[in-house]
DNA sequence: GTATCTGTTCTATTATTTGTATAACAGCTA
DNA sequence: TAGCTGTTATACAAATAATAGAACAGATAC
């Protein structure tokens, strides 16, 4: 859980602990079961308040990605690929990935440069850790 | 311009104005050179306020899609694929796409499953207006 | 048992964002 | 001239973001 922040970025700190959590998960550095820092802990770690992060892990918990337990904490609820999505969320995210899409068309990427993009991101995802020799 | 909004949604006003007229450019529905309705005009039509609507305008002058003349009022920059994108466009639009596709990967969808999306939502750019019979 | 760490909840404050509102000015056009 | 336009300024209410302090209860380590 190295996890960097950008304090001057317009996303909200709890939004970019969010996200780095979940991309942590896609990439396979955060399997299932896997715990998380306590809230308090990775408040000092990152040096922000320790509701910051616990408004991070709330909505986290919110979206299916971990369990959160008194007794075990913050856990990874679910390896990437071993199971249904939420239900509804295939939707609302096929919305979100048509804007960000039409973005790139707009401004003169060409849709097989956006392709060729997602592609590489997919596989960077698809790929175990160390396996690059 | 019939851009329909959601008041309930968490996703602000201005930003949906915004993102549907991305959209509309990247689907081919608004090219080069064609003029958007004056801000004054859209706010009746959407019925909220015309600062709003000029929020919005503002924001698609500043990310380069429309360009704004007290004469001619706010028109379609550039047509898609017809240039390269803005300078520095490239590295952050990727840093979100790699977020949002992290999340389908971490809810379960398979890498495969994300890719026929993407490539879906990218042929419907492709595909002019009324071809489809 | 005591001490510590944890998640959880509550209240509070400050700053920023969002949306609306009114007004005024300047330029273009019918 | 009258009307529409973009632009700018100010103001206000509501919501959000981030911080802060305090307290409670359950689990764990000594």
């Amino acid at each position: 859980m190295q996890l960097t922040l950008d304090l001057d970025s317009e996303v909200p700190i709890y939004q970019q602990i969010r996200d780095r959590i979940v991309e942590a998960i896609a990439d396979g550095d955060l399997t299932a079961g896997a715990a998380l820092p306590s809230t308090r802990q990775l408040g000092v770690d990152l040096a922000i308040n320790f509701h910051t992060v616990n408004k991070a892990y709330d909505l986290l918990r919110r979206q299916g990605f971990i369990r959160i337990n008194r007794k075990s904490g913050a856990v990874v609820r679910r390896d990437r690929l071993s199971g249904p999505p939420e239900a509804g969320f295939a939707d609302e995210w096929q919305s979100r990935l048509r804007t960000l899409l039409a973005e790139a068309v707009a401004q003169g990427l060409s849709p097989q440069e956006v392709q060729q993009r997602a592609g590489n991101v997919l596989e960077s995802f698809a790929t175990p850790k160390g396996s690059m020799t």
